[in-house]
DNA sequence: TGTATTTGACCTGC
DNA sequence: GCAGGTCAAATACA
């Protein structure tokens, strides 16, 4: 704690103060008897994320300063984006992206692969239970081309952002089943998202409670999509939204942890999507989170959607990699998050129904799309 | 009818 | 030249 600079304090604080809220509401809630058993349930878990995070910040505060851990061999970064971000972190002011804007509209051709940030994860699958990972990681995605890949028994999915037209957002992720391992899907995220995705549909079970600080997460959401940060703020944001939508493990990485302390500082905020399913999501695609935005995905609680499924997700196996050459294995943080989901669910199956907005299990596993945005 | 997916063709990078 | 990545027309679906 006593490496914990200005920026972690406040955030620290800021979060306690934020469960302190959202126990206080809770208490209401209680005292309630038109307040649902649901609506509870969503502030407590609320709570709990946010006390997890306030160790997280802690956590992080002590080992951004500190030790550097071994990296683990789930973790791994492609190409040399990877390594340049692990140098030299690329920034979310859009240089990047707007560059690759550039390059792919002007030059049309010229899609400049190798420049474009890219980080992975592993996502396992469950045949009889479903997924015990996310593919939908709270953006909205649109297929645009399905690829053989040499070796592979298992095709390879290309998805690109759903705004990409409307917004430019240039983000892209490859779906790639592990031939070792059909229950695995190797995750492949290219670029970052320049979308506005949060400005989309809210829970209406949710309102209310972002009634109390009306779009201060959308305004700290976009003010974080438009601000000079690094590329792993939102990498990381990815991640945590993953993972607490799943109770999942985040395997993160030390340097980008290190990064974040000298550079991007961890928003935790969290890009929202554009689906919202209000019975089978666990957590709220809004929260009254200045910090920690939460803004977990409303494709949680999208309306239905073609190509959109929903499968039980049990709390193992999902592996994040994310860029840089050093790393470290399942952080304290990560450990706060699974304990985040698990106490939340009292079980390590996470016993909602997911919508899979990205898996459809067609013997070729042909992924759908998560197309339920409304505009 | 609008939107998403599929799939063959084309392009890029190695 | 090959493999991977993207485009875009065709198709499916709600």
């Amino acid at each position: 704690m006593e490496n914990m600079g200005d920026w972690e304090q406040k955030n620290l604080i800021a979060e306690l103060r934020q469960g302190r809220e959202l126990a206080q509401q809770l208490q209401i809630h209680i005292n309630s008897s038109s307040s649902s058993r649901e609506t509870r349930e969503i502030l407590l878990k609320k709570i709990l994320a946010s006390y997890e995070k306030s160790l997280s910040i802690a956590n992080f505060s002590s080992s951004a300063s500190g030790s550097v851990v071994a990296a683990s061999e789930q973790q791994y970064y492609t190409g040399p984006a990877a390594i340049r971000m692990s140098e030299s972190p690329p920034s979310l002011s859009g240089d990047d992206s707007d560059r690759d804007l550039k390059d792919h509209d002007q030059k049309d051709g010229s899609r400049k692969r190798k420049d474009m940030p890219r980080w992975t994860q592993q996502v396992r699958v469950s045949p009889g239970m479903g997924l015990e990972g996310p593919l939908d990681d709270g953006y909205s995605w649109r297929k645009y081309g399905q690829k053989d890949i040499l070796g592979a028994k298992y095709p390879r999915g290309y998805y690109r952002c759903t705004h990409r037209n409307l917004q430019g957002c240039l983000a892209t992720k490859q779906v790639q089943r592990s031939d070792e391992d059909p229950t695995i899907f190797e995750i492949t995220y290219r670029g970052r998202h320049t979308c506005n995705q949060s400005t989309l549909i809210i829970s209406p079970t949710h309102q209310h409670l972002e009634s109390q600080e009306p779009n201060k997460n959308m305004i700290d959401q976009t003010q974080q999509q438009h601000k000079p940060q690094t590329l792993t703020n939102q990498h990381q944001s990815q991640e945590l939204l993953i993972n607490f939508r799943t109770g999942l493990k985040v395997i993160t990485d030390t340097e980008d942890l290190d990064s974040m302390n000298e550079q991007s500082r961890p928003s935790f905020h969290f890009p929202s999507t554009s689906t919202v399913k209000p019975e089978t999501h666990m957590f709220s695609p809004s929260t009254t989170d200045n910090s920690f935005t939460g803004n977990f995905s409303p494709s949680l609680i999208s309306p239905s959607t073609p190509g959109t499924n929903y499968f039980s997700v049990s709390a193992t196996g999902i592996h994040h990699s994310y860029g840089g050459t050093q790393s470290f294995h399942q952080s304290e943080l990560t450990d706060h998050m699974i304990s985040a989901a698990a106490s939340s669910n009292n079980s390590p199956t996470v016993g909602f129904d997911f919508p899979l907005g990205n898996l459809a299990f067609d013997p070729n596993f042909t992924f759908g799309n998560n197309s339920g945005y409304i505009p």
